[in-house]
RNA sequence: GCUUUGGUGGUGGAAUUGGUAGACACGAGGGACUUAAAAUCCCUUGGGCAGCAAUGUCCGUACGGGUUCAAGUCCCGUCCGAAGCACCA
């Protein structure tokens, strides 16, 4: 029988579906171990080679860990809310729902195709009512919480009230958006709307206004990064900032544990240093400021108090409140065209066109350290969202700070002995402080700086501020709460009616709040979201159920959020569903958590490294605090798998203005001779970098009558690497490489190709090597018809060759190195094949072996041998002790540093009795033939060097 | 600008983490089998020099230094590429 793998696969995969053969069970006296994949977006354009990368690796793993005696599990589902489907709605009326169910079977069928070893009894859509009922559930509990820092966690709101009630804020330490301070009296005092808005102030999620990036033409707010230049990616619409008030959710109150967490997890080190980034904790000092002449003061933030002396300015965010009050009447008018202007600037334009503006306001502020008087200037510079908006300008020692006070004629005073300033700043936290008073200059208390290290005078002045109650020190994060409206419609709706303007949450046994249906997708004419349009989209609070729009009274009936949530929403809490995906009553029950835990390895694209694994992790710390997730990390190890690129083929065409005539390409190594225009070329019709030219002509009409001008009769197109995307024509599909080569062959080839983290194109070149290789595998067990294995007592030379496989592929796949544990594959087989081993004592376990990489073959070869279930790598234990590699190091023999032979001795061996062996050696004696030893090292394990006089 | 990574044959990539650089594969060239093709198998394949030959020998991991008996691997400097952050005080 030849290797045919396209009824091998068809059949196997048929049996795996319905035997369920990687069903996995909430119980097992086996170890658990969980292997995740980032459940894809299903796109329009299905699935290219790319795709599948990771899914094979987490797939090779999950099968490993099988073999291994783990109880695994290996979910698959969907992220299926979405802008591209909704934007395909938009254009074409066509429902969301029935575009995204489109797309996610052509993915089935395209996964079904590869031999994955899922459990699909498990898959979530996070689109299905069944599953964002429990992203609304989480939101809600959100809405219903505070964090309380002493306690460090997520606490219900109702305990919130209650401290009011007794204490007002004495004595709380929470999350808030401003500090507030009231007594028990107070609060009391308060009418329901005003206690609203200011429990309002603690939620974890929260509204607030906010300012966002505004795309009209797409009728909804944007990330950061879907905007570039100012303009949508998709679309090109402009985009303008705006003020609104959006759904937030207080991620920086988890901001400290966020960053601790990171210590606890097997990561690669660049994401968490992404995530450090992102997070951007800074220890610092805040400090009083006086305002001259008067009783005012206010605070400002800096990492370098020790800098105090050295302050020759101050500058305000122009949005900072101080800005009005701090203003002088002479210079009202001047300022207030600066804020003018800096209004007129876009986020963008500011971050892409640094220049420096400000304006003094005439004030002036006392350093409290030397009694000098520091004007205080506003400037773009600054912004308000960190610290608090203002900071103390120290221009020797801050660039930034150097580039204002250059630019205005402010003075420059150093404070670093040996620092030149005059060209620019010395920004460096290194070096002897001076000037800490200036000489003769008077200081508080007599505090003085001169002579210590930077370090040590930051220390020493933290410490100073604080003991004589001019600040304090203090920790800040870049974090920024994430906002979480969206003017969509394909997404999940909030789970909120407002009464009187105020939300109130659905009631939880009512949920989900399902999406519900509306004739078009775009925003509606007066600029609400496309869930303006719903009919029914009202809450009758009486009868806990929807009710029509028309019939909202404001008394019983009322309007429920238009807006839905962003993508993050449903991929932050997946990993737990999957471990419980039909459970009614919670998002996953008390035991399947505590059974699974959380994910053991988790494989997807790193440019996930600052939204989904934050927004995630948050979103399983804040469950933790509650107990509904028993783990504080919701990925233990995490690997990043690279991007396959396209490989683009052109073609280059003769430049010609007779339209009519045919039109002419020449070959890549001749285009020199003619003036060309490179054009892409279906990558698909070109085979090892050679145009298929009939291939060619059939392409497109217009080139029916093409001509070439080839070389040694080929034509050879030129190439590039570029994004696999249709507009480059460089698009592989999976399903064409496993109808020409099978699922088998793709798994090892896409392996083959290079270490996982790593990008690379995709080049079909060196699949008939991968292709060679497991037709050679197959006919060790088969001649044509004849069924080779037979028993027998397998040689020395066949339990090496299977033994060192052994030792190889446990090593590499828990590296996951898994394009070197191919090459050991071929290594193996290319000797067994020379040996022409037919022991069955050998060939079982070598399907065994290869089970996780080529499934397919491995379980027809298996069930060839007549197993029905497959074995785990422990029921070979004897192989390990059949073939034991003697324990023997080996020595590098080398003469005055040339290495010369090597030498393998008993690792037992001490360093006298190597030494004593080696000089006793036959080569050894060669080359010291009438020469004198010096002296002879011994590397314990590693070489033996001589050393001649 | 800062941070993180990389730089090895014609190509993808190995190298037990400091120990015979180029495993394995592709491509290329030569040969065997065959009427022929496919398939399969064998040999050569980093560069230079010497030799009919087995082989010997020198140079080679971006570049320049250094540490070491020994460096692709560690240290310092330079050049180039990729990714992330980007007025965060």
């Amino acid at each position: 029988m030849d290797y045919d793998y396209k009824s091998i696969e068809t059949k196997w995969q048929a049996w795996w579906a319905s035997e369920k053969t990687f069903k996995a069970e909430n119980h097992s006296d086996k170890p658990k171990y969980y292997v995740l994949d980032m459940f894809p977006y299903p796109s329009g354009a299905g699935l290219h080679v790319g795709h599948p990368l990771g899914y094979i690796a987490s797939d090779i793993y999950a099968r490993y860990k099988r073999l291994k005696g783990f109880n695994v599990l290996h979910p698959m589902g969907y992220d299926a809310f979405g802008l591209p489907a909704e934007q395909y709605a938009i254009q074409t009326g066509q429902h969301p729902e029935v575009t995204t169910t489109n797309n996610i079977n052509t993915y089935r069928r395209q996964l079904d195709k590869i031999g994955f070893s899922f459990d699909w009894d498990r898959e979530v859509r996070t689109c299905d009512p069944k599953y964002y009922k429990w992203t609304q559930w989480a939101f809600e509990l959100m809405f219903k919480s505070w964090y309380d820092y002493d306690t460090d966690k997520a606490r219900p709101i109702d305990e919130l009230k209650a401290h009011f009630e007794k204490q007002g804020t004495e004595g709380i330490n929470a999350a808030q958006s401003e500090p507030l301070s009231f007594t028990a009296q107070e609060w009391k005092a308060m009418d329901e709307h005003k206690r609203q808005e200011t429990l309002m102030n603690y939620r974890i999620a929260y509204r607030g206004v906010s300012m966002v990036n505004w795309c009209a033409g797409l009728g909804t707010v944007l990330a950061n990064d879907e905007v570039v230049n100012g303009v949508s990616i998709r679309g090109g619409f402009p985009v303008v900032q705006k003020p609104m008030e959006q759904w937030n959710l207080r991620i920086t109150a988890y901001a400290q544990r966020l960053l601790d967490g990171l210590d606890t997890i097997d990561w690669s080190e660049s994401v968490k240093i992404i995530q450090r980034n992102w997070i951007g904790r800074s220890e610092g000092t805040e400090m009083e400021f006086k305002v001259k002449g008067s009783d005012r003061h206010f605070t400002i933030f800096t990492t370098r108090a020790d800098t105090i002396f050295g302050v020759t300015f101050m500058v305000l965010a122009p949005e900072s409140e101080l800005v009005k009050e701090l203003t002088t009447p002479e210079h009202k008018a001047e300022v207030e065209e600066y804020l003018k202007y800096v209004e007129g600037r876009t986020e963008l334009e500011r971050m892409s066109d640094r220049r420096v503006t400000g304006v003094f306001t005439g004030s002036y502020a006392v350093n409290p350290f030397t009694g000098e008087d520091v004007p205080v200037w506003v400037g773009e510079y600054v912004l308000s969202g960190y610290g608090t908006g203002a900071i103390m300008a120290v221009p020797a020692h801050d660039s930034r700070d150097y580039a204002f006070a250059r630019h205005f004629n402010l003075p420059v005073v150093p404070l670093i002995e040996g620092a030149d300033v005059s060209k620019e700043s010395f920004d460096a936290k290194e070096g002897i402080v001076m000037n800490s008073p200036r000489k003769g200059a008077a200081s508080l208390d007599g505090f003085s700086l001169n002579g210590l290290t930077v370090k040590e005078a930051i220390s020493a002045t933290r410490k100073f501020v604080t003991e004589h109650h001019l600040g304090r020190v203090k920790v800040n994060y870049r974090l920024r709460d994430a906002i979480w409206s969206r003017q969509r419609y394909w997404g999940e709706p909030f789970p909120i009616y407002y009464k009187d303007g105020e939300p109130f949450c659905i009631p939880e046994d009512k949920l989900p709040l399902a999406l519900p249906e509306i004739s078009d997708y775009r925003p509606t004419e007066t600029g609400e979201p496309p869930l303006g349009r719903a009919a029914k989209w009202a809450w009758d609070e009486k009868n806990a159920c929807l009710a029509d729009t028309s019939k909202i009274d404001g008394k019983n009936i009322f309007p429920i959020d238009l807006n839905t949530m962003p993508g993050f929403a449903g991929s932050s809490a997946y990993y737990l569903r999957y471990m419980d995906p039909h459970n009614d009553e919670a998002l996953v029950g008390k035991e399947a958590d505590d059974y699974w835990q959380n994910v053991d390895f988790y494989l997807g694209g790193s440019e996930h490294a600052t939204h989904h694994l934050i927004y995630s992790r948050f979103w399983n710390m804040f469950l933790y605090d509650y107990g509904y997730s028993c783990k504080k990390e919701p990925f233990q190890k995490l690997v990043n798998q690279g991007m396959i690129q396209g490989r683009s083929n052109f073609v280059y065409r003769v430049n010609s203005d007779d339209h009519a005539k045919a039109p002419v390409f020449v070959s890549l190594g001749l285009k020199d001779k003619y003036e060309t225009t490179p054009i892409h070329v279906d990558v698909n019709i070109v085979h090892g970098d050679v145009l298929d030219t009939e291939a060619f002509k059939a392409w497109r009409p217009e080139y029916r009558n093409a001509e070439f001008v080839l070389e040694d009769g080929k034509y050879v197109c030129g190439w590039a690497v570029e994004k696999m995307s249709k507009s480059m024509f460089n698009v592989v599909n999976p399903d064409m490489i496993v109808d020409q080569y099978g699922a088998d062959t793709l798994r090892l080839y896409e392996m083959f190709l290079g270490p996982i983290e790593q990008s690379k194109p995709w080049d079909t070149k060196g699949i008939d090597g991968v292709s060679r290789f497991l037709r050679k595998f197959w006919r060790l067990f088969y001649d044509r018809e004849k069924w080779l294995p037979e028993d027998g007592q397998p040689s020395r030379a066949e339990l090496k060759a299977l033994h060192t496989l052994i030792g190889k592929e446990q090593d590499d796949i828990e590296k996951l190195s898994f394009n070197t544990t191919i090459s050991a594959f071929m290594i193996a087989v290319g000797e067994l094949a020379d040996l022409s081993c037919t022991k069955k004592a050998i060939l079982e376990p070598l399907v065994v072996l290869i089970s996780p990489f080529c499934p397919h073959v491995a379980e027809e070869l298996w069930h060839k041998f007549g197993h029905e279930q497959s074995v785990s790598f422990a029921a070979f234990p004897q192989y390990k002790e059949e073939y034991t590699v003697e324990d023997n190091v080996t020595y590098a023999v080398s003469f005055n540093g040339k290495t010369r032979f090597t030498a393998s001795l008993p690792k037992a061996l001490g360093k006298a009795e190597v030494e004593e062996k080696v000089l006793a050696m036959e080569q050894t004696e060669k080359y010291l033939a009438g020469k004198n030893v010096a002296k002879v090292i011994v590397v314990p394990g590693k070489i033996v060097n001589i050393v001649l006089k």
